[in-house]
DNA sequence: GCAGTAAATCTAAAGGCTTTCGGTTTCCGC
DNA sequence: GCGGAAACCGAAAGCCTTTAGATTTACTGC
């Protein structure tokens, strides 16, 4: 008892033990994190803000996985094409941990540092600065209810009784498995001519 | 003690009382819920399937004030616009529960019977099968993104350090009150342009 | 009208979770 | 070498979810 000669905990061990949580049955919890890693509850305590903080930390983690070199591409639409890809591709890697991170607001500098340069991009570009937030808002949407999609895709169709609504299960059968990614793309598509076309009617109708 | 003799509880009021603490809170317990309707804990038991059933009541509660009709109008496109408006706005009535339904999948039947009237809509004008589902699917995505932007737009944005991050906060300042409506409204838009286009390359270049 | 069953509530309790607090041992700067 | 800080343990408070049995009332069939 008392402090141990090696340290047994960290915040990076931490976080990893509450991702793999996450993973595998779609949350956590302190105790079963101290379990894991073969420590106290208590103790996690004195290296985290409280099961927030773990949760933070995870944000913080999957938001390490947005390739933040996209928003240096241009023209801008290719930029913030491959953002919102990249973005969505983070999310997709731990689907489960998704609801999660939709809880609670972003306050990661990680990501607001990433939404400060997705205003210039566009602010450059030509968009009025009254524009610039719904168009990133806008976008936001978009990648984040595919976001939501992949966090239970199969749950969310496949429960469906195909003899109450035979049309969906005929149309859900068509669709293939790759579904939530041809709907992104889809929307994404959409998002993106339309914000052209909105940049064309400011800019005197250049197009580029 | 006993059975009283007129009934203290049933779902409507659970339903009502659950909500009403989502409204103030942002959550609820089966303790809070006794306590407002002046009963004990255990008793909410008798009427519900746990927490989760509750959860399933705000789910049906909240999905009741979508506009069904909608998916009557014509053409397609009109249709499709009006049933994505009302359904954000069902959930808009009540953001702070959005987190907890976003949680679960759809399983309610009403909800379903929706999709499965949207799928003919499309079907009959003129979208081939396979491209049924990915365009309800990016609807799906530009609403329920846009509904989870609703859960938290003030935290998730205003916290925002404008020291850090000058051109947000400017970009913000300049967006005005309703820069979520004009989120959606965008990515409608985008999107419903985008299903427009994809028709009209399936059925020969005819626009209607 | 009455017996028997079903329904609604209470009391009680098990077990989990989050969080805090004090005690104990070890490490590190000076 | 000493004193404070750091890291862990043990324990506890207070919340939550859920279940089980006991008790009283309502309903149903005869």
């Amino acid at each position: 008892m008392g402090r141990p000669r090696t340290p047994l905990l960290d915040r990076r061990r931490i976080t990893a033990t509450a991702l793999e949580l996450v993973d595998e049955q779609g949350e956590f919890s302190v105790p079963q994190i101290a379990r894991r890693l073969g420590v106290q509850t208590g103790s996690v305590y004195h290296h985290v803000d409280g099961r927030d903080g773990i949760v933070e930390l995870l944000r913080e983690r999957i938001a390490e996985a947005i390739d933040v070199t996209t928003l240096d591409l241009r023209p801008w639409d290719t930029a913030l094409e491959s953002w919102a890809r990249s973005y969505r591709a983070a999310f997709a890697a731990h689907p489960r941990a998704i609801p999660l991170l939709m809880i609670n607001p972003v306050r990661a500098p990680r990501v607001l540092q990433q939404y400060e340069r997705a205003v210039v991009l566009l602010r450059d570009a030509g968009f009025p600065v009254a524009e610039v937030m719904p168009v990133i808002g806008a976008l936001e949407n978009v990648v984040l209810g595919s976001a939501l999609d992949l966090a239970a895709p199969a749950a969310m169709w496949e429960i469906g009784d195909a003899a109450a609504t035979p049309h969906l299960a005929e149309a859900l059968d068509a669709a293939g498995g790759d579904r939530a990614d041809r709907a992104f793309d889809l929307a994404l598509h959409g998002f993106l001519t339309h914000a052209r076309a909105r940049l064309a009617r400011h800019t005197g109708s250049r197009t580029e």
